[in-house]
DNA sequence: ACGTCCTCCTGTTCGC
DNA sequence: TGCGAACAGGAGGACG
């Protein structure tokens, strides 16, 4: 599932192979991925060269001519780069044909990804990034302190907000809260001011890190390509054995998220 | 205004 | 062993 770290890692993919080619036909297999009319938006983006690739939280900007597309990949979206003769596969949903003989092709086994026509000025004064909270690196501690005090949600939950924190997913929400020594339960008014700033730079941290070295991946996710080596550096999503204390690692459901944590190592008084 | 539950999808895993 | 059920989950919308 594509957070902060592989949304980043396909941007920059994309951006060098794609940049300042011209989209000169777009064919919609599944229209259910283009929110709003799919007639308008094939309109809107036949013609347009692609100017810049911009990302906000985990969504992914594709900025044109005149127009702008938002794309969010949800769980398994991907976008493969292929030459123009290639056979189409089966999950391929929206063929973006370019003008150097590759298509961009929108992936996605679950069907749960959306693309988006905006206004290229204005893509983020619109829903859905207007309401976005900002990345770990640039939020304010006191803002985010004051937004966790008001509420009886779970940390793990709250971190999962895109409103509250952009960018931050399953994944690295439970990374975040075992880096933290947090107990995913740990409710928001329980936060201190302190923990907040600490949590701040944990998640900045771990985000930063995972984008160096390509993201996460997990199953059928990869960036164009590109395996993920964050992969080896989890430390509790999906592992059976803490590395800290060898406890057996335990399972809950989270705000209906699965969410791995020890037991042991994660029961950090406030 | 906030929290909870449901929906969207298909491939994989689980349980009987 | 086989097959249906449960699960996986990001975000948006309905509902209370």
């Amino acid at each position: 599932m594509p957070e902060l770290p592989e949304v980043e890692t396909v941007r920059r993919t994309l951006k060098n192979f794609i940049l300042n080619k011209k989209i000169t036909d777009i064919t919609v297999i599944y229209d259910k991925i283009i929110s709003g009319e799919t007639g308008k938006f094939v309109e809107a983006v036949r013609g347009q060269t692609i100017r810049d690739i911009d990302r906000a939280g985990k969504y992914l900007i594709f900025v044109l001519d005149d127009v702008a597309f938002v794309s969010h990949l949800r769980m398994e979206g991907k976008y493969n780069i292929v030459s123009t003769d290639t056979e189409i596969k089966k999950h391929e949903h929206i063929i973006f044909r370019l003008d150097d003989g590759n298509d961009l092709r929108y992936h996605d086994t679950r069907k749960f990804g959306r693309i988006e026509l905006k206004g290229r000025g204005t893509y983020r004064e619109e829903l859905p990034l207007s309401k976005l909270g900002a990345e770990p690196a640039f939020a304010d501690a006191d803002l985010l302190f004051r937004q966790f005090k008001k509420s009886r949600l779970p940390i793990k939950s709250l971190l999962l907000d895109q409103s509250i924190l952009s960018g931050i997913g399953n994944i690295y929400a439970n990374e975040i809260c075992y880096r933290m020594k947090l107990h995913p339960e740990t409710l928001g008014t329980q936060m201190t001011k302190n923990l907040t700033q600490e949590l701040l730079s944990v998640a900045a941290e771990v985000l930063d890190a995972a984008t160096k070295l390509g993201g996460t991946t997990i199953h059928s996710f990869d960036a164009g390509g590109i395996t993920g080596r964050f992969q080896s550096e989890l430390l509790i999503h999906t592992q059976k054995v803490c590395p800290k204390c060898q406890a057996k690692v335990t399972k809950i459901t989270v705000g209906g998220r699965g969410t791995y944590f020890c037991e042991n190592c994660q029961k950090r008084e406030m």
